[in-house]
DNA sequence: TTGTACGCGTTATCAG
DNA sequence: CTGATAACGCGTACAA
């Protein structure tokens, strides 16, 4: 015994299924007894409507796609919640799909994101490559960019201006009258949240006449690991006068303060260390992060928003979203 | 211009669509020569399948619903890791459902995946109540649960003896020579993840001959903040001789190693601090944490095997799966 | 080796 | 108001 169908209604209803269909969808058409008894029967089958098969006839599937190059920590969490929450709201229903930063696993899940007739997609952190980028335009499928950009293609975008937002870091250390600066960065080469955060470093020193020095500067890959193994670095080849890191992920922060305390150096009092983010791990390590914030939730939202609107409309613009500087204990003023 | 059908290629192919289906499919029954021509046709048009057709056909969606009570924690990601690692290896795909703890959206969700016709669902770190049970059994859906169970209920789950894992935790610290042991439990009256840990604590300390003080016992909601709020009030309460306090989650542990930073307690040599799950945070919190683990990617792939067999079997057996103590450097050993 | 035709569960168009 | 019936895109017996 299957699951019942709508035929199944219809047969005992006594009503052809076009009738059924139509109390179903609410449309007009039938008196106030049918309509009645149908629902009545629908009751008794516990017969509910095969989406699949509308979405056949509709083409609509309202499913969307999110892709991940890795889906295990706090950043892709809380984007992925935002985007969870807003295409809920939408009645959309969202694919995870993990890539793994592996190539051939994206090309895999496009083809299979297509296959399945997902109405969009969401590429979230990651660069995107040629043949993505062909798949992704012969198959026709609208996408929008989450927290990364494509300088070659023309491609909607939501994310922060991390040029901006990394300058907004080093700012705050300079004011507090830090003048020997380290940074972590993130994996070297990286044109989206790489080497525009290394800009903004750069320009805020220089904005305060203080010179780039590249062995202050070490190129991690924004995991926790890193952190420490820069911290550990910089130290070694500063500890006579480095006084502040500014770390591109709060992971490589955390890494950090981690590794000042396995060195014995006290944070803030002797290193004050900023983070980027502002992922709950922030608030979590000891002392608390301070760190310039990047709107995560808010941005998986603002992505199917925007992915929802290209769906219908063709086009939307992009969206860069707003960073934020948000205070705790992991940054102390120089004493002069 | 829409997307070529299998009609479409049939037609410029200049065979029917059977013969084109049976390529597609690998079936037997064609010259090489048709069977070059589709291949060459399918590609010029770039032709793919329709997935949601196939589906209707075949009665086989390949996907899965997950559902979570909430999204954004290393709990949940490093979980949701597995199973989508697993469900892709075998050729499926998974839709996310976070219903945030609320019961409307459980209901809500259960209708839709039903309706989107997975072929099972994964019940995840929930109360399995009466209404979700009785709408997932009327509607016939497979479902296993994780890091959960039911009592009230014959369902398969995978999870781990939190009774004897939460022993193991209090035995390693009663080993280590501690004698004043508090615990920051998880919500009160929670009879998965609650309950039980506080029995393995409460027969940890028996078995050593130790009273079980109510004073000593905390609730929290497994969050980084009750954490904290649960070693201020143990601290309080207990200043002259509490030396040691089991958390129920990494993230209350971590809460309660952040308060002891504030209030000056020093960590481990004045109070040492175990955790439960072993997620990632573990080993960024200052000192590491000690903690016993949980194997969330594990369980996270077992569930999905355990829900395609229950598929296609029509049941499966529970699994227990094994814990581990880590250690880190939150513990020390009590100078006698 | 290949094509015809029916069915999967719905929606929607037209008659009645 | 209501009911046939043609799609939707594809798989598959059954024929040829």
């Amino acid at each position: 015994m299957s699951k019942p169908t709508i035929r199944d209604v219809s047969k005992k209803a006594g009503v052809s299924i076009a009738t059924v269909s139509r109390v179903l969808n609410g449309q007009e058409g039938y008196s106030k007894t049918t309509k009645e008894k149908v629902l009545q029967v629908i009751h008794e089958l516990g017969y509910t409507p095969n989406e699949i098969a509308r979405g056949l006839v509709n083409k609509k599937t309202s499913t969307i796609g999110v892709m991940f190059p890795t889906v295990s920590s706090f950043f892709f969490s809380q984007l992925l919640s935002g985007i969870e929450e807003a295409a809920q709201q939408q009645q959309y229903n969202v694919f995870i799909c993990n890539t793994a930063k592996n190539g051939e696993r994206t090309e895999k899940y496009l083809q299979v994101l297509r296959e399945k007739q997902v109405e969009g997609i969401l590429f979230v952190s990651d660069f995107m490559k040629e043949p993505y980028y062909e798949q992704l335009i012969a198959s026709r499928m609208p996408f929008v960019l989450v927290s990364t950009e494509s300088m070659r293609y023309p491609v909607p975008f939501v994310k922060v201006d991390d040029r901006k937002a990394s300058y907004a870091a080093v700012q705050y250390l300079l004011e507090k009258g830090h003048r020997h600066i380290g940074m972590i960065s993130g994996t070297q080469g990286d044109p989206i949240a790489g080497t525009p955060r290394v800009e903004g470093y750069r320009q805020a020193l220089e904005d305060y006449g203080l010179p780039f020095e590249a062995s202050r500067m070490y190129y991690g890959n924004f995991g926790f690991n890193s952190g420490a193994a820069g911290m550990e670095q910089l130290w070694e080849q500063h500890r006579d006068n480095l006084t502040a890191v500014f770390a591109a992920s709060d992971e490589m922060a955390a890494g950090a303060i981690s590794a000042c305390y396995r060195l014995g150096i006290r944070v803030p009092e002797q290193m004050s260390v900023i983070g980027y983010d502002n992922t709950p791990l922030a608030r979590m390590v000891t002392p608390p992060l301070t760190a310039v914030e990047q709107p995560l939730e808010q941005m998986g939202k603002a992505a199917v928003k925007m992915l929802l609107e290209l769906i219908v409309k063709g086009q939307v613009d992009s969206r860069i979203m707003p960073y934020q500087l948000v205070e705790r204990d992991s940054v102390q003023a120089i004493q002069t």
